[in-house]
DNA sequence: TCTGGGGTCCTAGGACCC
DNA sequence: TCTGGGGTCCTAGGACCC
């Protein structure tokens, strides 16, 4: 059997690369790279937080998820410019399209990070170091923004690898390298251990990734259940799924949204709940399919989050009768205390093509033609070319949620 | 530090059935 | 009326990732 080498290859500061290439392709005469500078939300909207920073502003101790407001505090003059994802997402096809020259086993785990199966092709590239190189100096020189590419002997040890010293480089992670490049590391740096779990783990005094690979199982699968075997393998190197060409089928979509207020009432709660399902039933159709499950979710000016969800008696993806089902769960649990977020998701889903249709529907059929008529002036004027008139002089968005707005992109799962 | 929006997977308890 | 064990479905919540 052939030894197996994975690439991951993994943009270096995504959001704020692509927007530092973009800007100085428009006549820019500043490299948002080389200054202080995050991709960011909007503070007034209370979604700011840093996306993507740049390594000055790292150097400011600036982090990736805390609030502009703090991050200000650190770095008065910090540089913050809006994100713009349909940017981010022709760049990342743009590098896929570069990376299938060199191997026709490519899978993208998110927008920013792809695995690449180079198993076999060193006939092609040379050793698997000298093709890292010439894929990271091609993206560098096609497209003008630096990658960092791991290379391993599965995908989990890729992914490690890439993540060892940045910006512009390539490192090795082989098996026999797992002593002494991986398990000198602290355990909360191992895929898969977040701040949970790396609390539990100090608990237990097992601070490094090698503790943690010489820890016995079952004493890990005590107190993490499940979770403990996976990290116990990652840990110790162990991993072998395949680098997937297709994209795993779908199994939850949501949307969400921060309100710039507190909502207080019925009335505002409504018209973001209505917001939201349009939206997602709008996705949801475009990508052909119903839902059965419907989940609302809230969380209140505590930061408090809860949830309930409810299984329809059919599929559907017709916005009028998953509305009906998602006023009914929110006036189920809201207990009138002030909403700082709402969401909701589907989830169990079948092509619509062949479902069944309800006897107990309304009009099954003159909803569906109501939907497609909107979706089509949607897709050809813009998704804010039509809405409900309830939106007329009303401080609140008719859209509300999905920070993607020009199509859907496969997401990454939680299990490489 | 006053904390977005998109996902996946796992667990636990209760209902219900045989 | 009380006892049992196993299996599946449903629901709520939590952990992790980018």
């Amino acid at each position: 059997m052939t030894k197996r080498v994975i690439f991951h290859i993994d943009v270096n500061s995504a959001y704020l690369s692509w927007e530092a290439v973009y800007q100085l392709q428009q006549g820019s005469n500043v490299d948002l790279r080389e200054i202080p500078s995050v991709v960011g939300g909007d503070i007034k909207k209370r979604s700011g937080i840093v996306l993507a920073k740049s390594i000055p502003a790292k150097k400011y101790n600036i982090k990736t998820g805390e609030t502009l407001f703090s991050a200000k505090l650190k770095c008065p003059h910090l540089v913050i410019v809006p994100p713009r994802y349909k940017l981010y997402m022709d760049c990342s096809a743009a590098m896929g399209e570069i990376l299938k020259k060199y191997s026709p086993s490519i899978q993208f785990f998110s927008i920013d990070e792809v695995f690449l199966d180079y198993t076999n092709l060193e006939r092609h590239f040379g050793p698997p170091e000298m093709a890292a190189n010439l894929i990271k100096d091609d993206i560098k020189k096609t497209l003008g923004f630096t990658v960092n590419i791991g290379i391993g002997s599965n995908k989990l040890l890729a992914k490690m690898a890439s993540e060892f010293e940045k910006p512009d480089k390539v490192h090795t992670l082989f098996t026999e390298e797992i002593p002494s490049k991986l398990w000198p590391l602290p355990v909360d740096e191992l895929f898969m251990v977040g701040s949970k779990t790396k609390e539990k783990l100090l608990e237990k005094n097992i601070k490094t990734i090698g503790q943690l690979a010489n820890t016995n199982p079952n004493f890990l699968y005590s107190f993490l259940k499940s979770h403990g075997i996976l990290i116990w393998n990652y840990a110790n190197g162990r991993e072998n799924s395949p680098v997937r060409n297709e994209s795993l089928p779908m199994k939850c979509l949501g949307n969400s949204t921060t309100i710039p207020f507190d909502v207080t009432t019925k009335e505002d709660a409504h018209k973001i709940l209505m917001g939201l399902t349009e939206n997602l039933c709008f996705r949801l159709r475009n990508l052909k399919k119903c839902a059965s499950v419907v989940s609302v979710s809230i969380k209140n000016n505590l930061f408090e989050h809860y949830s309930h969800q409810k299984k329809l008696s059919h599929y559907t993806n017709c916005t009028k009768i998953i509305l009906e089902s998602v006023k009914i769960l929110f006036a189920e649990m809201w207990n009138r205390e002030p909403i700082r977020q709402m969401g909701i998701q589907l989830t169990d889903f079948c092509d619509s093509d062949f479902h069944q249709l309800s006897f107990f529907d309304p009009d099954p059929i003159k909803y569906k033609h109501l939907d497609n008529a909107i979706d089509k002036i949607r897709l050809k004027y813009g998704k804010d070319s039509i809405f409900p008139s309830c939106y007329l002089h009303s401080k609140i968005n008719p859209l509300q949620g999905g920070v993607i707005k020009e199509e859907d992109y496969p997401m990454m799962s939680s299990i490489l």
